[in-house]
RNA sequence: GGACAGAUGGGUGAGUUGGCUGAAACCACUUCCCUGCUAAGGAAGCGUAUUCGUAAGGGUACCGAGGGUUCGAAUCCCUCUCUGUCCGCCA
């Protein structure tokens, strides 16, 4: 959640980098009117609490004096209901503000273009030449039904639409990249985890999938708890409501899982392949920071990932997100886009974001500076999502004939 | 799933006739003193959040979570969650 001292302290300049991401100046005008309502409340309240354990006091020293305690007793009742009163005025208030804070997105980066949709992202940098094709490409859903790598109909058959068997070669290729991306990972500096898959709810606040983004997720019938859409939920929320040692910043992790989602509102696009899948499986990246540190991370980051794919083979390019393609809990985003030939466009395949002390304020991650507490930053990024790079390389690898080659980085691991 | 037990500060662990305990003591840690040296001794400090204050320093809340009783609860009552042990069950 954004800082609401700072939204009291400079208002307009809130207002100003909040207008990239399209919140209005009217929801924060509310924002910061309920914010100073709750203070002005607290603070009443808290002088009536100050008040009752002065008089509260009272009663062992009357007691003692054995002097009567019955008008003692009378101030202090009506004291008694004022608190009540103001409690409950406090608990109004506290839902009123949490209701909109846990709803407004996180504040952009100087660095954010402006922009509204994902045509407005700036592209940094090209790595790698999209592959002359003396032939049509075929997409991958074609090549890997005839290789018999992917098996839609039996997907669909055990669970639903979205749901997709992997066979054969394709299977291990799946494997191999999970194994040669950890690898990669490592060398890079991020510690390997294995993570639980499925979370509380307080988690998936922690990290901003919740309250905004329930629709995307898998819940657990019964239970306050949710299939992971990515691995960033578990990775993050390891340190929340901790103090970490400001010596063993930066932490930085990775995990495979398998992330599940909903894909709500997305009804129609990519329905053929596996692009967008309701499981698949994602190597992630996490750091947690400090302030100061955390553009360098994740510059460090963008290129993990990039390297990833030139060792790979795969043609990419960096974008900058604009503010309104920006993710809810960004505050900058490097998207890394993979060349899909049959479609000639680039694709995302990893998404790098800075989420600034956004999450770490809603999860309380902090660590000790000196004899400070402080809001570390978290950064997370995908490196990278598997189902994506599988398609990746069977279409920027196919030949004439069908076949695919193996990237040559992955034969040690298939 | 069944039966017990428990949940206190970084750790161990006091505190259950309700008030002087936001919390003893010990350990760890920090600073200083002493000591001719990787030991020992001594002094002080050392939870989190929030609020007022330039600061010093105050206030408020928090002893798993939520409610209740009371002028007042870590201490009494209720509900929930989690953890441990034993049994059953399954990998």
């Amino acid at each position: 959640m954004i800082d609401l001292k700072l939204l009291n302290r400079d208002f307009d300049g809130v207002v100003t980098k909040l207008q990239k991401k399209r919140v209005s100046e009217e929801v924060l005008e509310s924002l910061k009117g309920r914010y100073l309502q709750l203070k002005d409340i607290r603070t009443k309240l808290e002088n009536a609490q100050a008040t009752q354990n002065e008089k509260s006091k009272l009663f062992q020293v009357y007691m003692r004096e054995k002097r009567d305690i019955s008008e003692l007793k009378i101030e202090v009742s009506e004291n008694k209901r004022l608190i009540a009163e103001l409690s409950e005025e406090l608990r109004i208030s506290e839902e009123s503000l949490g209701e909109l804070l846990l709803n407004i997105p996180n504040i952009p980066h100087d660095s954010v273009p402006d922009g509204e949709s994902e045509d407005d992202n700036v592209e940094l940098e090209k790595v790698g030449e999209p592959r002359k094709f003396s032939f049509e490409p075929k997409p991958h859903y074609e090549l890997g039904e005839n290789l018999n790598w992917l098996d839609f109909e039996r997907g669909i058959k055990l669970a639903k639409s979205r749901f997709t068997v992997v066979k054969g070669v394709g299977a291990r290729l799946e494997r191999a990249l999970i194994n040669y991306m950890l690898d990669h990972n490592r060398e890079c500096g991020f510690d390997e985890v294995s993570v639980p898959v499925i979370t509380n709810s307080t988690s998936l606040y922690g990290t901003g999938q919740l309250p905004k983004f329930e629709d995307d997720l898998f819940k657990i019938e019964g239970e306050e708890l949710y299939l992971i859409p990515t691995a960033e939920v578990s990775l993050t929320n390891m340190f929340a409501d901790e103090i970490i040692d400001g010596d063993e910043l930066p932490i930085q992790l990775t995990s495979a899982t398998p992330c599940f989602r909903k894909e709500a509102g997305s009804g129609g696009r990519d329905v053929r392949g596996i692009i967008r899948q309701h499981q698949f499986y994602k190597v992630e990246l996490v750091s947690i920071t400090k302030p100061e540190e955390s553009y360098e991370m994740l510059d460090k980051m963008v290129e993990c990932v990039s390297s990833l794919l030139t060792n790979l083979g795969l043609p990419h390019r960096k974008v900058q997100l604009c503010g309104g393609d920006l993710g809810f809990s960004a505050s900058k985003t490097v998207d890394i886009e993979v060349w899909i030939p049959s479609q000639g466009k680039y694709r995302e395949i990893s998404s790098i974001s800075n989420t600034e002390d956004f999450q770490a304020r809603r999860a309380k991650i902090r660590y000790r500076d000196g004899k400070k507490n402080r809001l570390a930053h978290t950064l997370n990024g995908s490196s990278l999502a598997i189902g994506r790079t599988i398609v990746a390389i069977m279409e920027n690898y196919q030949n004439e004939n069908g076949e695919i080659a193996i990237p040559d980085v992955l034969t040690k691991y298939l």
